[in-house]
DNA sequence: GTGAAAGCGCTAACAG
DNA sequence: CTGTTAGCGCTTTCAC
């Protein structure tokens, strides 16, 4: 067998921390070199500190230093059972409105202490529900979760001791035990929208929207018809995109093309709309540039707002009008819901919304005049 | 104490696996139910199935999806030493082209039963280093790094046994027994651009660059001067950003900025140019907007190439012409050298080449006609 | 204030 | 082909 250096057998030379080849060094060798025991050094690596002398603090924390001891996860996990990981369950990071919440989250878990399993599922409900199962093996107990799919039909039911945050989710969906929320006042986005279109001169207002999937889309369209409603204007200009059009395959990078193939449909509906909301900044980006590819005037012809404020929407020409989602923040409170849960409402979670801020950059004017089929130059 | 469970106690109903509140189930239990023992489960959770009875090997299978068992990854990790995760190390995965390639290794790693660990290292040396640091205590050993900017600085070294996949790195800069890389070839990728420019009549051509600080952006530019070399022309008309311009604050989202503050710089050259090519997207579709939004027609008064093909690109108006990177065959390689390390080159590392793709949109023309500051109108 | 000892759930010898 | 056994590195009572 190995040697087994119990003792320091080679030549009583200077080298007590021996750099070279990485042998793990455990709490045992610091205890060793400290002339503690394990459990203090345990005890010191907790925080536990009032039950250490003072001389026995610096000699641990010098041991440490000097061995480069870093503590095994795994076997700390073993023991308490608890992890310092976050899963963090997205439809797809490239979406850019994701990918940013991604970031947000990430940072402040980062600051809290914690690590990140990412897992993109491309809004399919059989991956999704396969990384709910792996989980559980991974030791997980924190989850958050951006736009889940897999909420009435019940995967997340039954995943019980998993504690998650639910972004773009409504409390009711994930039947678990332990739930957060975190979303955007979507009916006011849309109202900010529209108000803003209304004071510019606008009544015909369409609305474009990606396939109801998700709690944001349902509440956003609510938001549409509400608006238009206390405005006493028609809601009848919707295009809701069917599955087809739908940003399934690619990542969600294709919701551009979504934007792209909406335009037709916008042109098409039997009163032509004078400006156009969009459920998102990405799709408004995609008919801008197909507008103005058939030779359409932003916002001379037709004005555009968005929804994300994504940084994406900042290099489009004219800029994007947009409804801000306070994406950091948002991030932010999702890291804090787990790392410091309200003792007072334990066991019954919160629902946190955020409130949209209106943007304004170019794609807006005033209405065309209503003969004609050309406005206005597009210059501001 | 609650009860234990031990026997059926309750009324001898017909409810084995108890689906309610979950107690963890492991390998002993099913071993119990199956009547083996935990060694046999544990073979056939490792796929030793040659070591058992097809009788046998029925019994564990049933158990198992009887009582859901899933295996403890952290008492597996620390008996093995070994994990199941890959980290990620990225400046941002806000920036597209990261995003992307994030995107594409998460579900190869998937695909290969591994998980992902993300860090978004902001292009922070020291947040790089604590994030390597933390990785020993995780238990991670395989590192995919983008950009990684701890290489001479030799953080990266002395964190022996742990293997890592550099993207846009050289080997020899992470001073590490065990390192592979993945790379496009750059300097073609720019050759692609400048013969496409030259091909279209352009002699006047400039570049834009972010500052120097990782690999692609140093053989980018040495790229764009042999390639001017071959065709004779001159290679003065080059805009590198300093450090004051860089994106390293938001996330390199702000990339973009980047480009729309270059604009004034190219026009200010001593030459007008009259095409650029960019860094990157970003920085092009930053440079686009500015010049339009300048009155400049794009690619009438001037053309620009980008380079990457993320997703952003497909956008704008114009489309922009830019140079491909495989993103998705990269990072499947990338999580390959992980999963099917080549046992030949063991130890030696491998390097491997991307060969770019140009795309041509609408963003280039004919250059202008040598005398006017107007060239033709815009619309193709 | 400090140390000894018992496992967490799993794997990998090694016996049977 | 199957079972027994000894830990992986840490935390945590519980004595001292």
């Amino acid at each position: 067998m190995p040697p087994k250096r119990s003792l320091p057998a080679n030549g009583g030379s200077t080298e007590p921390p021996v750099n070279a080849v990485s042998e793990r060094v455990t709490i045992q060798d610091v205890a060793k070199a400290a002339g503690v025991s394990n459990s203090s050094v345990s005890n010191y690596m907790n925080g536990r500190l009032h039950r250490l002398g003072p001389e026995t603090r610096t000699r641990i924390a010098d041991a440490i230093s000097g061995l480069g001891f870093r503590p095994n996860q795994a076997a700390r996990q073993l023991k308490t059972g608890k992890t310092h990981g976050i899963a963090l369950v997205v439809p797809s990071i490239v979406n850019p409105f994701n990918g940013q919440l991604v970031f947000a989250i990430e940072q402040a878990a980062v600051r809290a202490g914690y690590g990140v399993h990412l897992c993109n599922t491309m809004r399919d409900a059989k991956v999704e529900k396969g990384f709910l199962e792996n989980l559980v093996g991974i030791g997980v107990t924190d989850l958050i979760t951006i736009a889940p799919l897999n909420t009435r039909r019940g995967y997340y039911a039954g995943q019980n001791d998993l504690s998650v945050v639910a972004i773009d989710a409504i409390r009711s969906d994930l039947r678990l035990p332990k739930v957060d929320t975190i979303n955007l006042d979507h009916e006011s986005a849309i109202a900010l929208a529209v108000e803003h279109l209304f004071a510019l001169g606008h009544r015909r207002i369409a609305y474009v929207t990606d396939p109801l999937i998700t709690y944001s889309r349902v509440m956003r369209l609510s938001g549409f018809r509400k608006a238009m409603e206390e405005h006493d204007l028609s809601a009848d200009l919707i295009v809701l995109l069917d599955e087809a059009h739908g940003a399934r395959d690619i990542a969600d990078a294709e919701m551009v093309d979504v934007g792209r193939n909406a335009a037709p449909e916008v042109l098409k509906l039997e009163v032509r709309p004078t400006a156009v909301i969009a459920f998102n900044d990405m799709i408004a980006l995609g008919l801008m540039a197909s507008f103005r590819q058939a030779g359409m005037s932003v916002p001379g012809d037709i004005s555009i707002v968005g929804i994300d404020d994504v940084w994406v929407s900042q290099l489009s020409y004219p800029g994007l009008t947009t409804v801000r989602q306070p994406i950091e923040a948002m991030g932010a409170a999702a890291v804090e819901r787990i790392t410091n849960p309200s003792a007072v409402l334990a066991g019954a979670g919160t629902d946190t919304l955020f409130l949209p801020e209106l943007i304004i950059r170019q794609s807006c004017g005033k209405p065309p005049r209503p003969s004609g089929r050309v406005g206005k130059p597009p210059e501001a």
